[in-house]
DNA sequence: GTGCTTGTTGGCCA
DNA sequence: GTGGCCAACAAGCA
């Protein structure tokens, strides 16, 4: 499920109950295929006894810093999900890391089991932080830097090519749908076949959807929405990609559907032309 | 039972 | 070496 903006929102939740509070318990299965053989007593050493400092998100990333060293790195991959529990709390099944302060439990739980935990312990952040893009919102994601890595991926289908992390960090299926939509851009289209104008609207575009989904799905001004995906307006392709019989928001044509790239794509037939 | 699913990776091939 | 495609990973849901 997460992209970008999700991913802030678990981040927060996390961030917001547990800031400054003492891991004095951690429960992980060694067995557990997210930690990817990181062994629980490994976890255990590292952020027991360390106070939760601060926490960033980048593409479908989080770290949070524990104590003055440890980096504890989420990919929450397809299904996975950071929630916050009363003190007292048992771990389900798919729990797969439970860190016990005082006050809470704070749970990393994924069914599908596609997600990542990593550890590092150091100063410096560690160099799988550092090797992520650069953000969407950021003045380093230019129009010239999207221009020539769809010259370098000019044959894909331009869908395909907006869920490489290595250059639109944090884009998922449903936001490039949603670029796609708004850019009036069909998504089977060959990368190298936009035209500059057509590149520069993809470009705005796919900040404007991180922006937005920043905002309506993470929140604003310290508030956190109590569920994922409960603001995000009906004028967006985004509720009715997967309804049957689902329309465009802006010209009421029913929507199409079909896989591209590997994923299956949603877009209006009367926006976006092959 | 069937056929999906908001992600990533490694192997194969041109 | 680079780019593109696909299967695999795994569990839940309709």
């Amino acid at each position: 499920m997460p992209e970008l903006a999700e991913v802030e929102f678990f981040r927060r939740r996390w961030q917001e109950a547990a800031a400054g509070e003492r891991v004095l318990r951690v429960l992980a299965h060694a067995r557990a295929r997210p930690l990817r053989g990181l062994a629980p007593s490994t976890l255990r050493r590292a952020l027991a006894g360390k106070r939760l400092r601060s926490s960033q998100a980048a593409a479908k990333q989080i770290v949070f810093r524990f104590g003055a060293d440890a980096w504890l790195g989420v990919h929450l991959g397809m299904s996975g999900e950071l929630r916050v529990e009363g003190p007292d709390y048992a771990p389900g099944r798919h729990d797969h890391l439970a860190l016990f302060t005082g006050r809470h439990a704070l749970i990393f739980a994924d069914p599908r089991m596609f997600g990542r935990l990593q550890l590092h312990t150091g100063r410096a952040a560690p160099a799988w932080w550092k090797a992520i893009a650069p953000p969407l919102l950021s003045p380093r994601f230019t129009i010239a830097a999207v221009a020539a890595f769809l010259r370098r991926r000019a044959r894909a289908p331009i869908k395909a090519v907006l869920l490489m992390q290595e250059r639109f960090p944090g884009i998922g299926n449903w936001m490039a749908d949603e670029a796609l939509w708004r850019a009036a851009v069909h998504p089977q289209r060959p990368a190298g076949s936009l035209a500059p104008a057509e590149i520069r609207a993809l470009w705005r575009e796919c900040r404007w959807v991180a922006r937005h989904a920043l905002r309506v799905i993470a929140g604003r001004g310290g508030r956190l929405p109590a569920d994922l995906n409960v603001g995000i307006p009906d004028s967006w392709l985004f509720h009715h990609r997967w309804e049957a019989g689902g329309r465009c928001p802006r010209t009421g044509v029913l929507l199409r559907r079909a896989e591209i790239g590997g994923r299956t794509t949603c877009w209006s037939p009367a926006r976006q032309k092959p």
